[in-house]
DNA sequence: TACTCGTGAACAATCGTTTGATCATGCTAG
DNA sequence: CTAGCATGATCAAACGATTGTTCACGAGTA
C-alpha cells in the first residue's frame, strides 16, 4: 500500500502538499505542475488514502452501524437493501450488527458503538427491544436514528405509517364483507405494534363492527407465533372468517398452520398480511399484502443519519411516499356464507 | 470518549503503563497496586481502546469484508449467519458489501479492499462472477477466501458437495421411479454450476438413464430464470415427469410458472431443488429439498480466513459435516403413469 | 534601496495506541 | 563500598493523514 510520504517522495514535494492537492480542497495554492506531478505519482503507485489514519485523524469512520433483530427474514432485508444503497450514494459502509442469538453478556453492541468503529447507529429492534440494549445505544451519545420506534432519548426515529397500512388491510377484508375478523398481532410492548393494533381497531370502529377480545391475539411476528395465533382462533366455538397478520413471516405461519388444521384458504377464512416482501409470491395462496415502503424506510434512515452526523440535527420522520398499497393476490375472498 | 491518557492521569501513571496493563501481554512488569489503580482508572472512566488508533499502529482492522451477489435472499441470509457467528467468537465484525445493481463503474470493492478497511475479505461471486471483479479482490494482496469457487490465485477457498448434493436429489427421483427427468441449471460458467450439473450426470449415468440435451437448461438460480427453463421444458413434444432444480430460489420461479401453465406438482411433474431454506417450507407444495450445509459454509469460511490472516496459511476446504441430506416434503411423487 | 505583499511550498503538531529503549531505585554479591 | 542486576515505570518514536503556521522568494511599491 502506498503511502502520502511514498507519493510526496515520487513527485519530489512534501507531504502537505500531497494530502491538499488530493483531497481538492477549494482555496489550496499549488502551481499546475506540481498539482499535475502529483496526480502522476498517485496514479503510478495506485495510491489509495488509508482509511484508518485518515479516521483517527478526523474522527470520522465513513461506516455506520445497522442494529437488527435478526437477518435471516425477508423484511430485514429490504430494508438493509434500501440502507445499503443510501450508504453507497453517502459515500459510507455499513456494518451490521445482528441481535439475534446473542450469547448471554454479549458486548458485541457497546463495543461496535465505543470504540469509535462507526459514526451512527441505525437500529431496529424487533419484537424483543430491550430496555437495556436500547439505553446503551441512546446513552452512548452516538448519532442514533431508531427505525420504527420513537427514540426515547435524543435521536431521530423513521418510520413506516403502520396505521393507515393496517387501516388499508382491515378495509379489504371489510369491503369483501366479512364482519368477524380476527387480529394476530406482535407482542404489546412493541411501538408498531400498538401502531397496527390501532389501525386495525379504527377501521373496525369505522365499520362499526365489534372486536371481540378473544380475536386479538399479540403472540408475535414470527412463523411458529402466527400458528399459535391461528391454534387460538381455530379453538374458538366461531372462529373469525378473515384474519388481518401484523406480519407477512407470521402470516406465513398462519398459513401452514392453517393447511395443517384443514382449514382452506381463501375459502374458510381470508389472510391477509403486512409487508410484502417477494415471499408473498412463493407462498400458497400468494398472500394478499399491504406494501409498506421498507426499502425506502431504509433509505430515508441511512439519509436522516448522516444529516445528524453531519449537522447534528434529529428529526422525526413519517415515511409516507409511496404510500402504503394493498396487493391482492388470492389469500382473500368474500366470506363462505 | 475516554483516551489512554486520561485513564494515565487519573491513575497517576505514564500512558505507556496503561496501556500494557490493559492489553494483558504476558511478561510486563507492572507492580500489583499500580496495575490496580489503572485497572479503577479505566473502570471509571468507562475506557475503550480507539479502535482507529489501534488500527492505525498494528494494522489490524478486526474488520472483514463479504462480498455477495446480493442480499434479498435467504440462501445468503444462512450463509451470513455463519460467518457472522464465526466472526463473533474471533472478535471480529463483518462488513457487507452487496455487488448487486452496482452502479456503473463503482468504485465500492476495491475500495473497501484498498483503504485498510478490512483485514481480509470473503467473496462469493453469484452467476455474475465478472472476471475483473474477481482480478481485482485477488489482486489487492489482501488476505481472500472464496466461497464456492475454487481461487484461481492465491487464497483458499470454501465450498459444499455440491456434486453429492445433486446426486441425493437425482437418486430421489429415480427411486421414485422418473426416467424422464430435467435439469434445471446456473450459468454454465459458475464454478458450482458444474459441480452440480456434474452430479446429477453422474447420477443418471448410475442409473443407466439417458439424459437428452434439450432437457438440460442453464438459464439461472433466480426464479424468473426458473420459470423460463421449465417454459422450455413444457415446450417439450414429451416433458419430464421430473425436474432438479439447482437452486431452490429457481425452484420457486418453477412452482409458480407451473401454477400458471396448470401443471400439477407433484402429480403432473416432481421438483426436488438445491438448497434447504425456510422459504421452502412455505411453498405450495412444500419444497423436497437437498440441504447442503450453508450455515457452517459461512463459519468455516470465517475461520480459514481467519487463520490465513494469522498465519498467512490458505486451504481449499470442502465442507462435508454434516453431510448434504435430502428433506422430502411434497413436491416430489412417483410419476403419473 | 528597502519594504511590503502574494505566492507556492515545507514544517511540525496532532489524533490515540503500541512498543523498543531508557532510566531510577533498591538490593545482593564480591 | 561499589559494581551489577532485577524491578517498575517513563520516554519517545512510530503508524498515515490533516492542517495551522512558517518560510523563501520574487514582484510591486515608495
Amino acid at each position: 500500500m502506498a503511502t502520502l510520504s511514498d507519493v510526496a517522495t515520487r513527485a519530489g514535494v512534501s507531504v502537505s502538499a500531497v494530502s491538499r492537492v488530493l483531497s481538492e480542497k477549494p482555496g489550496v495554492r499549488v502551481s499546475v505542475a506540481t498539482r499535475q506531478r502529483i496526480h502522476d505519482a498517485a496514479k503510478e503507485l495506485n495510491y489509495r488514502p488509508n482509511f484508518t489514519a485518515r479516521a483517527l485523524k478526523s474522527s470520522r469512520t465513513h461506516a455506520v452501524g445497522l442494529v437488527v433483530p435478526g437477518v435471516t427474514n425477508a423484511i430485514f432485508a429490504e430494508l438493509m437493501r434500501g440502507v445499503e444503497e443510501e450508504a453507497r450514494t453517502k459515500d459510507y459502509m455499513v456494518l451490521i450488527a445482528s441481535t439475534e442469538r446473542l450469547p448471554e453478556g454479549e458486548e458485541s453492541i457497546p463495543r461496535l458503538m465505543g470504540e469509535g468503529r462507526v459514526d451512527g447507529v441505525l437500529v431496529q429492534f424487533g419484537d424483543h427491544l430491550s430496555g437495556d440494549d436500547l439505553r446503551t445505544v441512546t446513552d452512548s451519545g452516538l448519532p442514533v436514528i431508531s427505525i420504527n420506534t420513537i427514540n426515547p432519548g435524543k435521536g431521530g426515529s423513521v418510520r413506516v405509517e403502520d396505521e393507515a397500512g393496517m387501516r388499508l388491510a382491515t378495509e379489504h377484508l371489510i369491503e369483501l364483507g366479512h364482519t368477524r375478523i380476527g387480529y394476530a398481532g406482535g407482542v404489546p410492548t412493541s411501538e408498531s405494534g400498538q401502531r397496527r393494533l390501532a389501525g386495525f381497531l379504527e377501521a373496525m370502529a369505522a365499520a362499526k363492527l365489534t372486536v371481540e377480545p378473544e380475536l386479538v391475539t399479540d403472540f408475535g411476528y414470527y412463523p411458529k407465533q402466527g400458528a399459535q395465533a391461528l391454534d387460538a382462533m381455530a379453538e374458538l366455538s366461531t372462529p373469525p372468517t378473515a384474519v388481518v397478520v401484523a406480519n407477512i413471516n407470521a402470516a406465513h405461519g398462519v398459513l401452514s398452520e392453517a393447511r395443517r388444521l384443514g382449514i382452506r384458504v381463501p375459502e374458510d377464512m381470508s389472510i391477509v398480511a403486512m409487508h410484502d416482501t417477494w415471499t408473498a409470491e412463493i407462498a400458497w395462496p400468494p398472500l394478499t399484502c399491504v406494501r409498506l415502503p421498507l426499502y425506502e424506510l431504509g433509505r430515508a434512515a441511512m439519509a436522516s443519519l448522516w444529516e445528524i452526523i453531519n449537522s447534528g440535527t434529529a428529526e422525526d420522520r413519517v415515511i409516507a411516499d409511496p404510500a402504503p398499497e394493498l396487493i391482492v393476490r388470492e389469500s382473500t375472498a368474500p366470506p363462505a356464507r
